[in-house]
DNA sequence: GTGAAAGCGCTAACAT
DNA sequence: ATGTTAGCGCTTTCAC
């Protein structure tokens, strides 16, 4: 397959009469290297075309320079977001990432974490399936004590570092808003509470009614995938209750909005009858008629902070108890729940 | 960093009085050993907790099963059903996928190959970035031999194969659907013509309106990169001529669905006063409205078709002659270009 | 059908 | 500051 002989440290080294250790010494900067040397060796590495071999550093070192991560789906804005701010500190530091969707399936994510294992990934970053209830799958890491860093949606673990947003804190100021503009009966539509980040949500929008007085009410709680066909039966459902709601907080911005399109198809306006309010700044929420209020998320910097964490821990050099990094968000109010009438 | 003592197929040899050749051959299941032999060794290998150590086999076969995967952009719906299309064949022939986004950069692209090809893939699997000019960068993959496939954004070169769609027919019967709904200014949202894709959607748009014997008009076509900002510069510059167009197809859904808001905020109906079309199929051509009319786009095949190629390309297995793969699309129609007084 | 032996190319402990 | 040496764990001739 691919050509024959590859150039080799002892190519090297021969040409220069020097040993093949001084070679791979020099290669990388080992103070123990006269610059001189240093020069020549790095000159003729050139001149000959030398390109590493990874193998069999790899083998010695028994480190691959490589990360596993693992998220629930790739055709996320702000997935991509994460992912480019993981790449650019990854390479700088020179480690390749093999990025693996779940699908948000558990045994998805659990055989997805069985081969990066077997392909010998240096760490791993996750955010976890939807659906996925305990971290067995991840033993086979933590017997080998290869880090793992949760981003997004996390689970706490002794050994874990995380790196999140205080989904507690938007769920309310979301909340908090809706009840400015006047809601009264707002309905969540929340993820799977097992999630971190939905049941934060969740517990962010209970205490906000609690805080001005709003008694809770169960049926006002609809738990879904938070899909945009789970948006639409929302919707539906909602619309066959005699008592409709005034306002709806849903955890993210597809549901939002899948289920702005069905209420409006059946005549309900927005945000005079219902006000809506989304989460994640996904790009459809300024498509939307109304545009949608959500939350914004730092994307970007929660890839770079997590990849720096987790080299960080392969290079040992981090305290063991650093355990949650928290970033901060910010509420964008936009027309989805500005009521034309509300003075605050 | 890793735990200490990792069982080797010596630890297995030992156990069954037996040479690490033979089990290194019944590991891979060779032919000359014997069935109880090879249970035996397996059943030890399992019970021992061997497991493969990737590095040392790599060096051997001077092969990773590692391939590489450059996409201009992750966000992205179809990119995303190409990667998992990818990822499902590339797991079941036991390679791992390393990807990156080129961030539509052409010197972004550039340094992602030099990366790629130091972390020695076996092959690569490329849609290229918007201002790519011309194929130098993968030049080193090319000296040694290493495969590459191109899809959806593909460049004719005769080592390589390439999966694509009739972009130039897409285009054709996109720009007749407007010409069937009474479009006769049909303005043209283009990509740079550099991009086979762009370019042969182009081709069509023009040869479509030659074949209605509507002359070609350049001033209405206009070239960006079709990111929603450009969408919605056309659409600003399209209101401030004296004659408006009838008709837009955009080259992307994206830039369609800017161009959508951007002209009904100034009062311009759609599909009454101008009719819309885009490309892609996005979800969010579901929630512009008026819904948008569209090409869909088989990624998931797209991206298992590559794979395959790719794959076959590996294992030399693959005719030489096989240069170009062409799957089928079809053409969807919303709202966005239907007119009511159409009876097509 | 199985074993012995020779590396793959690099690194690191040790010696000088 | 440089060289010697001994592997890393696996695969693959080549013998038998």
């Amino acid at each position: 397959m691919k050509s024959g002989k590859d150039v080799t440290i002892y190519d090297i080294a021969r040409e220069l009469n020097i040993s093949a250790s001084t070679v791979s010494r020099g290669l990388k900067n080992h103070p123990h290297v006269r610059k001189e040397v240093k020069k020549k060796i790095l000159s003729t590495a050139r001149r000959l075309g030398y390109q590493k071999n990874k193998f069999a550093s790899d083998l010695r070192q028994k480190r691959t320079h490589t990360i596993g991560v693992i998220v629930p789906r790739l055709d996320s804005y702000f997935v991509s977001t994460v992912i480019s701010g993981m790449e650019k500190v990854a390479n700088k530091a020179g480690y390749n990432l093999i990025i693996s969707q779940s699908q948000e399936s558990a045994q998805k994510e659990s055989s997805i974490v069985t081969t990066m294992f077997n392909s010998q990934v240096d760490g791993l970053m996750i955010s976890l399936s939807y659906n996925t209830r305990n971290l067995d799958h991840l033993n086979i890491l933590f017997r080998k004590k290869i880090p793992i860093v949760f981003f997004d949606r996390v689970c706490d673990h002794p050994k874990c570092k995380s790196v999140v947003i205080n989904n507690y804190r938007a769920g309310y100021e979301v909340t908090e808003h809706l009840i400015k503009q006047g809601c009264k009966r707002i309905v969540h539509l929340g993820g799977s509470l097992i999630r971190n980040v939905y049941n934060d949500r969740y517990q962010g929008y209970r205490q906000a009614l609690a805080d001005h007085n709003i008694p809770h009410d169960d049926k006002l709680v609809i738990i879904s995938d938070l899909s945009n066909q789970s948006g639409r039966d929302a919707a539906r459902r909602i619309m066959g209750w005699k008592n409709l709601p005034d306002g709806i907080f849903a955890a993210n911005d597809n549901s939002a909005v899948s289920a702005i399109c069905e209420l409006k198809r059946s005549g309900i306006k927005i945000p005079e009858d219902i006000a809506i309010a989304g989460f994640n700044n996904d790009p459809v929420s300024r498509v939307v008629e109304p545009n949608l209020t959500t939350v914004h998320y730092p994307g970007r910097e929660m890839g770079e902070i997590s990849a720096d964490t987790l080299i960080n821990a392969l290079n040992q050099s981090q305290s063991e108890i650093l355990n949650s990094i928290v970033l901060s968000h910010s509420l964008i109010i936009r027309e989805s729940s500005r009521r034309k009438s509300n003075h605050v």
